[in-house]
Parts: structure tokens; sequence; C-alpha cells
DNA sequence: ACTAGTCGTTGAGAAAGTCAATGATTGAGA
DNA sequence: TCTCAATCATTGACTTTCTCAACGACTAGT
């Protein structure tokens, strides 16, 4: 019998477990989500960060509000990428204690590609899905995610 | 004048990556859960493993290999569960290497009142959901969660 | 002008993940 | 039977990530 390394089964209770369930889904798409990105040298964390310089420009603050970090892992996050020249720290001109994300073009040039590759492999993980599968799937993960927020 | 603690909307493209939903959704149940398990000393992690010490009654090594942890980690979990009364370390008559992890009584009946109160933050979390979807959910979430066997 | 609060930053500490090494034990092959 | 590679639980080191408190600079309300 072969020694199976990752059993389909863990146990009666943890496999109806939608916490359970949750957790070992969202690490295997984030090692996924991390392998597609190493040869730019990003992670999904960073990656997150840069979509949000390229789409939306915001302030360290709404950074960390907007992706649920603590302020201080952003500067981390973008002192990295200003280092390697993708995104700015750009003076709030309403607000000199503020500092606003934005991205360079060689920022926006990575993301396009980065993201490329993000979506290439979360198709590999959704393969078995139709795409209306693929759209429920998202949209109940939605409704979980800002469940929070009245 | 609300300062809006979580916005409603990330990004346009995390907003549509399932991988940045599920780690969202999977951060936000597992703290629910910690939440609920913390009054009886456990947390999502312990809780899976007196789910598998109750139902299963495995070796440290298949713990590992069914949570997908570092058998490492398993020695610390294993320990503090043991230290609380709540599973026992017995030699596995096969194999003098091996532990079998079992649960005790008081262990067994913590489980119970445990997976109650994990169920009951689940529910509160998939509040909005019907049986079925959320039936629907846990199915698309076994396929992710199992993709990457075979 | 005073004061309370916010922004980015630093630094410390806890928690979790990863990896290599070890003693005891097993199992397979010479 | 003896040998030897592999496995099990454990320890320890190291990295990463999270969480918090504090601080200087700055803002806004009184």
């Amino acid at each position: 019998m072969g020694t199976d390394n990752a059993p389909m089964d863990v146990s009666p209770t943890l496999d109806a477990d939608a916490s359970f369930l949750l957790a070992r889904a969202s690490a295997l798409t984030a090692a996924a989500g991390n392998r597609a990105l190493s040869s730019m040298g990003l992670k999904v964390r960073s990656y997150s960060v840069l979509a949000l310089a390229v789409e939306v420009g915001p302030s360290q603050r709404e950074l960390a509000e907007r992706l649920r970090l603590d302020p201080s892992q952003i500067v981390a996050l973008v002192d990295a990428l200003e280092a390697g020249g993708y995104v700015e720290r750009r003076p709030d001109p309403a607000d000199r204690r503020a500092r606003t994300i934005t991205a360079t073009p060689a920022g926006a040039e990575l993301f396009a590609r980065a993201r490329a590759a993000v979506d290439g492999a979360q198709r590999e993980i959704l393969a078995s899905f139709s795409t209306h599968e693929a759209d429920a799937l998202r949209a109940f993960l939605r409704r979980i995610a800002y469940s929070d927020l009245r």
C-alpha cells in the first residue's frame, strides 16, 4: 500500500469545517502565487501592495486599512518596492504627514507581468472549475471576506 | 465623518483575485474561530490536533501529514494538549519509535464543547448563506484544498 | 496658541513556518 | 545474522509574519 503523503481525508469534523478548508485552500493558493511571483522578486504580499500602488495610489495608512496589515508592515513592503524602483513615496499636498504611494512606469510594467503570472497560477488551481463555478466561488469568498463590515 | 476602517473595495484586481479573497476569508474565519475557542484555552491549531486525536488517533507523523504541519510543530502542540490532560502519547505496539496520540475522556469532552463553539462561530460567518450555498462553498473549497493531490 | 489625534516610522516581542541534526528503532538486503 | 539506509519523535536555530507601544512631525478643532 502506498504511503499517501497528504491523505484525502483529514478527519470527519475537519473535512466539513469551512474554516479549516478555507485555511488549507488559502495556504495552497498563496504558495502557488508565491511560486509564480518568485522569478520577479515578489511575493503575494508585495504584489498586493504593488496592485494598490498601480490602481489606487493610496497613502500608507489607506494601504494598511485596505490590506488589513499593520502600518509598520507597510513601511517594510514599500521600502522594498521603492528600492526596486517600482513605487514612489510622494508627498501628499494636502497633508504633509502622509506619503502617497504611486507606481513608477517600471512598477506598472512589473505589475502587468505579475498579474499575468498570478492569473496563470490561479487558472491552474481552478482548472477543474467552470467559469460559472469560479465566479460563484469568488462571490462566496467576497461575502465572507467582507462579512465583518456590517 | 465615519472613518471607514476596512473599505469594501480593495482594488479592482485584488477584488477579483481568488487567492487574495481566500486569504482574507481565511484570516477572518480563523480569527473568529480563535475567539470562539479562547475561553477553552484552545486555538484553531490545537483544536485541529484535538479533533484528530478524538476521531483518528494517529501517530505524530500522520498528524503532521494530515494537517500539513512540520513534525516539530506537532511536538509542541501535543505537549500543550498533553499538559492539559486532553491527549495521551501511547506507545505504538507495532513500532516503538512511534507515539499514538489519543484523546482522554477530558479531551473528548473538551472537543465536544470546542466543536460546538467553532460551529457556532462558523454559522455566524455564514449567516447569509443558505444551506445549499454553504454546502456548495465547502465542496468548492475541498476541491481546491486537495487539488495538489494528483 | 493649546491640545488631542493622526501619519509614518522604529523597535521589541510573540507566534508560526522551515530546516538540519540526533538517538532510538525499524526493515530490507547481503 | 549483521549491516545499513530510512523513519519517528525531538531539539534547536533561523526566518518570516503579526502585534504593540512609542516617538517626531504634522493637522485640526477649540
